[in-house]
DNA sequence: CTGAAAGCGCTAACAC
DNA sequence: GTGTTAGCGCTTTCAG
């Protein structure tokens, strides 16, 4: 099974020039004659020769691959901050190796340390629990890492987010100016970073802020069915407004709520932290937080491409613009 | 940067073995004394040895990485068949690298010859329009690929797909028993080998034997906005019923009629031909010819290891079981 | 069961 | 500008 054919020695004793010649010219280094690069551009083209990538990397020791880390890829929040470093990553010429770690499989830390097997230039973590073994990882290897739509506390981990206590507290408002006083936050894993250190003390902090004494948390809501599920819940609670970090539940809780025979956003407001395709093709469609996923990838990237090039970076802690998104889900008064 | 702290030669000297020994050790090769595994493994656990596949990849012509072609990471329809095919590659411990190429930044050819380049093991290729250049290009090579979710003609191309003509026949028929007599047909790209030979047939197919004679195929149409904005011409060409092949038109077929204020599925029935999350999340629920896409993807991924080891596989053109799911999109009398 | 040695295909000093 | 020469870190015959 020889895939490869044609090596760079073969350029090289058919144009008659030495192996160093021909890597110059693949590598657009301009020490060369332009007589010579054309007569080994031509050889190149005759014979298709293609570098091995491989070759390449254990040599220069720069793969020009990057590792993704995503929980799921069917999440279309982490689809379209993949998609984000995607464009970015073309445009510089890295590949990508993605990983999903909601899999049970294999454990977070093996999934990393694979990626940094494969001697991947850079790391974008977009899960949003770092775990104490993966940040051991990230703090051994002198890969660089971002995190993108997730922060952390403990290190100094660079990152793309938005002002997430800022952002809820804004929606926690136009919910509380339509009149609604018993606002309740739904979130998925209240361990993970962006709920336990923005989200929930934001929610927190807006409730004393309007001496609201009711406080309705409600956990580990991760996905249509959950929040489907939870619907009866908050009409027990008399939840009368309800923001949501994810908008799989978002959407749930709504067509629970429409399917028990309720308005929206009359008898329920909803807000939604993300802002994907599926938050605005229901009806009532969802007003949401718009987060600019797809800059966020962009910009993780573009800042990855930086620390792997050992350039300046001025600022690790990007925060992006968001924008609150008034739909129908909310009376916006 | 130097990413490589301790290598094989390290665990050597270190372990009093040859290199060689360290190999077998960490490939799993039986032919070590187990008093020799015990003391290599010792090693390695304490000196953090981890190996560079870069390398192992050189030396073995094996990478285990395999490339994944697909036109957009932000369509569920694609980001679900990723999810089979990356959980089949995680159980056979085969990395993956993704590339999107509906980005206009880098031909098809260019972005497949770059995975080609990395030396991937295998390809899997989920667009829906195979060019010459990139045929061309799989023909080139001896690296192994598998079609998911499409099809093509030419080649004999392993591949895993579902029925199309008899799926799209069944949901015409679902229609037409419901009464709907001005069906039409809504695709995407028309040259797409799934469309042009099996879908549009099968439409076709379908007028002439039950001697309708208004024709009405709808092309172009790729997304949620191309949709809604078709809705109006559905009604002025008197269209009761349609099929549409992306969930996302069909969304916005259906909210567009909704909008106007239109009962679906009373003045229009929509079946669609994917079955993505967004189309069970909408209301009237979509009725959907639903397709295994997970399994596709997994089953497309399990050939894939069978072909890259060089395995007897006896049927290369796989067609997995669709279901046709009525739901309320449609009257099912 | 273990070791020696020859590469895998390419890059990167270093000479000239 | 161009060629020579070491490797990059690992696998894989081939001996023994």
């Amino acid at each position: 099974m020889h895939k490869q054919e044609v090596t760079i020695y073969d350029v090289a004793r058919e144009a008659k020039v030495s192996m160093a010649t021909v890597s110059r010219v693949v590598n657009g280094n301009n020490n060369v004659r332009k007589e010579t690069r054309d007569k080994v551009m031509e050889v190149i083209k005759r014979l298709h020769y293609q570098p091995n990538a491989v070759a390449q990397g254990l040599a220069s020791k720069r793969t020009t691959t990057v590792g993704l880390v995503v929980p799921d890829l069917t999440n279309l929040y982490f689809a379209e901050l993949s998609k984000g470093i995607d464009d970015i990553a073309l445009l510089y010429k890295y590949n990508i190796i993605i990983t999903s770690i909601e899999n049970r499989l294999m454990k977070e830390e093996q999934a990393i340390q694979s990626l940094l097997n494969k001697q991947v230039d850079g790391v974008i973590y977009m899960s949003n629990r770092l775990s104490d073994k993966t940040l051991e990882a990230f703090e051994r290897t002198n890969t660089p890492v971002v995190l993108a739509g997730t922060k952390d506390n403990h290190t100094d981990l660079p990152s793309v987010t938005i002002d997430y206590k800022k952002a809820d507290t804004e929606a926690l408002n136009l919910m509380f100016n339509d009149g609604k006083k018993n606002l309740a936050m739904v979130v998925g894993d209240p361990n993970a970073v962006v709920n336990s250190e923005y989200r929930i003390p934001a929610y927190k902090q807006f409730l004393k802020d309007h001496n609201i004494s009711e406080e309705h948390i409600y956990t580990n809501i991760k996905d249509y069915s959950d929040g489907y599920n939870l619907y009866s819940q908050l009409v027990k609670d008399g939840v009368d407004g309800v923001i949501v970090t994810r908008d799989s539940s978002a959407v749930g809780i709504l067509n629970s709520a429409i399917d028990a025979g309720r308005n929206v956003p009359e008898d329920l407001e909803i807000v939604t932290a993300s802002a994907t395709q599926i938050a605005s093709v229901v009806r009532p469609a969802l007003t949401t937080i718009k987060q600019p996923l797809y800059d966020m990838g962009a910009v993780a990237m573009r800042m990855l491409t930086k620390l792997m090039n050992n350039e300046e970076v001025d600022d690790t802690n990007i925060e992006l613009p968001y924008e609150l998104l008034k739909k129908q889900s909310t009376l916006n008064q």
